[in-house]
RNA sequence: GCCCAGGUGGUGAAAUUGGUAGACACGCUAGACUUAGGAUCUAGUGCCUUUGGUGUGGAGGUUCAAGUCCUCUCCUGGGCACCA
């Protein structure tokens, strides 16, 4: 029987969905294994070959997994809600519902031929009433809570509420907006719409005026990781801040946690290093400057505190309200003059704009609280409002913006912190002795701090304060494409559903579009009487893993039972490209459940793997200008031309197909080519680049395509031997051979050309068991360590090592158990031609025998003066003075002793053997 | 500017963590076989001036021994970016 995986392929496919075979149960006997894929957003444009790299990865580790005796949970879903489907439907009046869910089918049928193990029975979308229930009770759940500062951890807004009747908010210490203070009489005599807005701000998601990044292409809010360089992530559309009353989460006040969180988990330094500069905790003081002629107290945020004999000028943020409490009336015209302009510059253009230093003076001082010194205010867009106090001391000396800016303006700069040169620019090292700073003078930098948050404190101007970048989440979408907010308005104040009246439904619209007065697309819905917008991609994503222990149930997002059983995912794979939002909103998703006690775990995702992205590797063609004739790339220069796109379909080894060519697109149907000739041949030859694998670039090679021309298992080992898993690299079709031919020849072991099975009862000899045994003993080891690609090798090698003509069943049974996680579908079929009845999923991962990789001798480089000279064998247990024998007996020994005698001899064990001669 | 990864043949990449650099595969060269298939098999293939020399981006250093450790430096990819 020919190696036929066109005929094999779909049998076994077919076997597992009938079998169940993959279903996953609360196996309590076995040890539990979750692993996860990020679920994929089911686009039109179907798969390309770099959307299953991590999915193979992952179905490869499942099936190693479980045959290491783990019961295994491998669930599959769709992240369903999103911009594109919506799109579609404003541009074609679809419902995004019909386009999504033909998408998932294309998605599924394509998952099913690469032959993943998924557990189809627990699958999800995002945008099922029946799963978004519980994206909609979490909502409500972080509506009804508090963030508790104090003990850390969220609480019911139940037991806000009775502290507030006992004694008010004074002894409360929580993350809120909040600061008037009340006593516990005064609270109770608050009206229900004064009680409700005081709440609404100590709620972990809570509406509230906030600055917001507002796309008007979109006609949407986006949050801080959706926009990137000032435009949006998805369209490239121009994003700018506006205040707008919007629903957020808390996730600020999760910030210490998801830093220390990641301390306990098993994740790649780059990714936990981009989440570290996301939360951006930085360490430093705040400190009151007292306005000269006022009784305003001028707050800033430091963490220089030493080097605060060195300010020179203070900075408010434009947007600061302070602007309007300290301008002087002499330098009011100047300073609105200089609002308006700031004012009408987009972030985009703050950010292009860096080196363009602006400021203006407000013509008010604070004074110096050591020196008593005057310190001129002024007004600079370098410092943001958002941040902090929104208002800085000035360090030109140590701070390099400071120092622009003090130059720009012809502003004092004074050095007091030794050890660099300030004449050309500031030396912002935390290093070196304080000098021209009073009582800090002669101190190391990190003293310094210390001295002066402690004189600061004991002289009441201000206290040590903890500042982190990460911002409340943005929590509503003006779309209509997502989960509606289950919150309804009475006397303008929100509410949420009651469990009972979940889920709230997406209602049906006539357009999907804002409707005329600029309300979101639900407006459109009759009779809708709830919150306009909608949530976030994020949301559906944020609590998935936990949905899919338990997904049928409707009582609760998982049942205790399943939650204890499965905790948390073991293993987690996907792109990086997650690294600050979906992976930082989940974290704090998952500690928010944890505090209410519906997730057992602290953080989801133990271990996380990224895949690298595969780009695709575009060909070119040079069409001479104005015509309609094509000249191969290495004569291109002698001629004026065009660089085109060529579809790669059409290109083999960058030898362009010109009769494909011809009939590829109708404009080229009466093409021309000017050839060169390659090995005696004309050909026409393209060039390539790498680049993002799109349908534009003509460089998307589909999977399905290989599947049908090399087979699943093909496709699978393939994509596994291009590279190290976590590497980006470019999509190449021109080594799969290599892999496909190991699949023919590991089916050769067992029939030959005329179908004749070969397999033995034979007992394997030494060298065959050797091989085996090396051969397990490596695919353990870098199963275990994600290296895939050297798996794949081993593999090679064993076929490579194994004497002609092994048929033997002894070693070709267990090569069939470690080869199938790559290709089970070839492994099935040569496990049931073994005799087996039951999938080969169910057998259990061979252990090797030290036994039978034991030498008894060793090759040891031997060395004269460093010089590795010959090899030589000898006994592993041999003591130093027979090795040193050995090797004076050796014939090449002389010549290189070369007459001179032996100083030293160095035996490292099982190493080397190294001659000192002198 | 700051932070994180990486730099090894014509190509994708290995290297038991300091011990024969380039496994395995692609490609290429030569040959065999053939019912001519995009098949299979055999041998060779880092580079050079080839009985030898040299070689892991570059320059130093530690060591009997360095792709691996240390110092400096140059590139490439990714992330953050007026965060005080």
């Amino acid at each position: 029987m020919k190696y036929d995986y066109n005929q094999i392929e779909p049998k076994w496919q077919k076997y597992w969905e009938e079998n169940q075979t993959f279903k996953a149960s609360e196996d309590k006997s076995k040890p539990k294994y979750y692993v996860l894929d990020m679920f994929p957003y089911p686009s039109g444009a179907g798969l390309h070959v770099g959307h299953p790299l991590g999915y193979i990865a992952s179905d490869i580790y499942t099936r190693y997994k479980r045959a290491k005796g783990f019961n295994v949970l491998h669930p599959m879903g769709f992240d369903a809600f999103g911009l594109p489907a919506e799109q579609y439907a404003i541009q074609t009046g679809q419902h995004p519902a019909i386009t999504t869910e033909n998408n998932i089918k294309t998605f599924k049928d394509q998952f099913n031929k690469i032959g993943f193990s998924f557990d189809w029975s627990r699958q999800v979308e995002t945008c099922d009433p029946k799963y978004y229930k519980w994206t909609q009770w979490a909502f409500i759940k972080m509506f009804e809570s508090w963030y508790d500062k104090e003990h850390n951890k969220a609480r019911p807004i139940t037991d806000l509420v009775a502290a507030f009747e006992s004694h008010g908010n004074s002894s409360i210490n929580a993350s809120c907006a909040e600061t008037k203070s009340f006593t516990g009489d005064e609270w109770k005599r608050f009206s229900e719409k004064e009680k409700q807005t005081i709440l609404l701000n100590y709620r972990i998601a809570f509406l509230a005026d906030t600055t917001v990044n507002w796309c008007p292409a979109l006609g949407t809010v986006l949050a801080n990781d959706e926009v990137k360089d000032g435009v949006s992530e998805r369209g490239g559309h121009p994003v700018e801040q506006k205040v707008m009353r919007q629903w957020s989460l808390r996730i600020s006040a999760y910030a210490q946690r998801l830093l220390d969180g990641l301390e306990t988990i098993d994740w790649s330094e780059s990714i936990k290093e981009q989440q570290r500069n996301w939360i951006g905790k930085s360490v430093g003081a705040e400190v009151a400057f007292d306005v000269k002629d006022n009784d305003l107290k001028f707050e800033i945020f430091t963490t220089r505190p030493d080097t605060m004999f060195g300010v020179t000028f203070m900075v408010l943020a434009p947007e600061s309200d302070f602007v309007s409490k300290v301008t002087t009336e002499g330098q009011k015209a100047h300073v609105d003059a200089y609002l308006e302009i700031v004012k009408k510059k987009t972030d985009r253009d703050r950010l292009a704009d860096v080196k363009n230093i602006t400021g203006v003076f407000t013509g008010a001082y604070c004074v110096h609280p050591f020196t008593g010194k005057e310190i001129p205010i002024w007004i600079g867009d370098y410092v943001l409002g958002g941040y902090g106090t929104g208002a800085i001391m000035a360090v030109p000396a140590h701070d390099s913006r400071d120092y622009a800016f003090a130059k720009h303006f012809n502003i004092p700069i004074i050095e007091v912190v030794s050890g660099g040169d300030i004449s050309e620019e500031s030396y912002d090292a935390k290093e070196g002795k304080l000098i021209n700073s009073g009582f800090l003078d002669g101190l190391e930098v990190k003293k310094a701090i210390a001295k002066m948050n402690d004189e600061v404190e004991k002289r009441g101007l201000g206290k040590k304060k903890t500042n982190y970048r990460l911002r409340d989440a943005i929590f509503a979408r003006q779309r209509y494409w997502g989960e509606p907010l289950p919150v309804y308005f009475k006397d303008d104040l929100p509410y949420t559903l009651k469990m009972n009246q979940l889920p709230l439904e997406l209602p049906e619209v006539d357009a999907y579009l804002p409707t005329e007065d600029g309300d979101p697309p639900l407006a459109r819905a009759e009779g809708w009487e709830y919150e306009l917008s909608t949530m976030p991609g994020f949301a559906g994503s944020s609590a998935y893993y936990i949905r899919y222990m338990d997904p049928h149930n409707e009582k609760a997002l998982a049942s205790k039972e399943a939650m204890d059983y499965w905790k948390d995912v073991d293993l987690y794979v996907g792109g990086s490209e997650h690294a600050t939002g979906h992976l930082i909103y989940s974290r704090f998703w998952n500690k928010f459940l944890f505090d209410l006690g519906f997730s057992p775990v602290k953080e989801p995702f133990k271990k996380l793997v990224n895949q690298g992205m595969i780009q695709g590797r575009s060909n070119f063609v040079y069409r001479k200008k104005g015509t309609n004739t094509f000249v191969s790339a290495g004569l291109k220069d002698q001629h004026d031309t065009t660089e085109l796109h060529v579809d790669v379909n059409i290109v083999d080894n960058d030898f362009l197909d010109m009769e494909a060519f011809k009939k590829w697109l109708p404009e080229y149907k009466d093409a021309e080519f000017i050839t060169e000739e390659v090995d005696g041949e004309q050909k026409y030859k393209c060039t390539f680049a790498t680049e993002k694998m799109s349908k534009s670039k003509w460089n998307v090679v589909n999977p399905d395509l290989i599947c049908t021309r090399y087979g699943a298992d093909t496709l699978r080992l393939y994509e596994m031997f291009l590279g190290p898993i976590e590497q980006a690299k470019p999509w190449n079709t021109n080594g799969i051979e290599g892999v496909h031919r190991f699949l023919k020849k590991f089916w050769g072991m067992f029939y030959d050309q005329e179908d004749k099975y070969l397999v033995t009862e034979d007992e394997p000899n030494a060298e065959e068991l050797k091989v085996l045994h090396k051969t397990i003993k490596k695919a353990s080891e870098d199963m275990e360590n994600f290296s895939f690609n050297t798996t794949v090798s081993a593999f090679m090698i064993a076929l490579n090592e194994l004497p002609k003509g092994c048929h033997k069943k002894a070693i070709l049974e267990p090569l069939t158990i470690l080869l199938a996680p790559f290709a089970p579908h070839q492994a099935e079929e040569l496990w049931s031609a073994l005799g087996h009845k039951e999938s080969v999923t169910f057998s259990s991962w061979p252990v090797f025998e030290e036994k039978y990789l034991v030498e008894s001798t060793y090759k040891y480089p031997v060395s004269f003066n460093g010089k590795m000279r010959y090899l030589l064998d000898l006994d592993i247990n041999m003591s130093k003075d027979e090795i040193e024998k050995a090797v004076l007996e050796h014939s090449d020994s002389q010549k290189y002793l070369d007459g001179k005698t032996i100083k030293k001899v160095i035996i490292v064990p099982k190493k080397i053997v190294n001659i000192v001669v002198g």
